[in-house]
DNA sequence: ATTATACATTATAATTATTCTAAACTATTG
DNA sequence: CAATAGTTTAGAATAATTATAATGTATAAT
């Protein structure tokens, strides 16, 4: 409970009242080690499984948007067929493995800092992002 | 009649049959000075507007599924709701204008050739591209 | 040129991710 | 303990995309 209470905390923070819902949900995405990279529907199928108990799916859309409104996750441009979730809400580059459809978290510093040389005019930058798609070596090529 | 010959001739390469739909779109998509990046949406408005001809929308969508397929014409991931097409087939960068949605191609020279460090092991790097989030410069800010 | 075949287009239905709605529920406030 | 404001929920609605199956057309074979 007293990890909960870590959960609880955070939510009144961000003026999110601590239901039952977003609690079980912030257990699910930040009690871990790693990054978490997820789906609704990742998220969904993990709900059902690792707790018993059943969130719809409108809560869990509507907890999952709230968190990335108060910089709890981040959005993530991968394909256009569903969006990705991110637990590290930090300006930082991925690695998307085309075979299995994994993303992962690339380090900072394996990439040397990217200079914009020209900007468009009258706007400024927000983020500049790397996007590395990889696929498995072995391949036949003809 | 003889910049159509050009399609026609280029679809045939492709092992694509140059129907009267193919060329059209064809014309609409490479007969144009600057790349082109587009919706689904975006291209049938075009359709309807600068020829006086409907194509269904099912087949906007294979053709144009045809030439991602055959290299023509390349997906871009920028966010969740719709795909975005490029005439740009190249590995290369962009800006996206936040605040129109727009998609700009970012010049090769304006950014160094970016060095990834460290791969993810037993996979090949298929490409690496940046995006820029860019957005108006006069926002208030608290 | 005619016919046969394979492939393409079309309208429409189906699917999938996501958002909306309105009623029932719950956390917080007085 | 109310009253209130915000939340969850099942299910309907929407929007992008894909599938279906009938009709049409390009190409190959005669
Ligand atoms: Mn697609
Ligand atoms: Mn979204
Ligand atoms: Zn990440
Ligand atoms: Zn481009």
């Amino acid at each position: 409970m007293s990890r909960n209470a870590n959960f609880i905390d955070k939510l009144r923070e961000a003026r999110l009242r601590p239901t039952k819902q977003r609690v079980k949900i912030c257990e699910l995405l930040f009690n871990r080690e790693k990054t978490f990279h997820f789906t609704i529907n990742d998220l969904v199928k993990k709900i059902s499984e690792d707790l018993n108990e059943k969130i719809s799916l409108a809560t869990v859309y509507n907890t999952v948007h709230a968190f990335v409104k108060k910089g709890y996750l981040k959005e993530i441009a991968i394909n256009s067929d569903k969006s990705y979730f991110d637990t590290n809400t930090s300006t930082h580059h991925h690695f998307y493995d085309e075979d299995t459809h994994e993303l992962i978290d690339c380090e900072q510093n394996n990439i040397d800092s990217i200079n914009i040389k020209n900007n468009i005019t009258g706007k400024k930058i927000n983020s500049v992002e790397v996007l590395i798609k990889v696929a498995s070596d072995n391949q036949n090529h003809n």
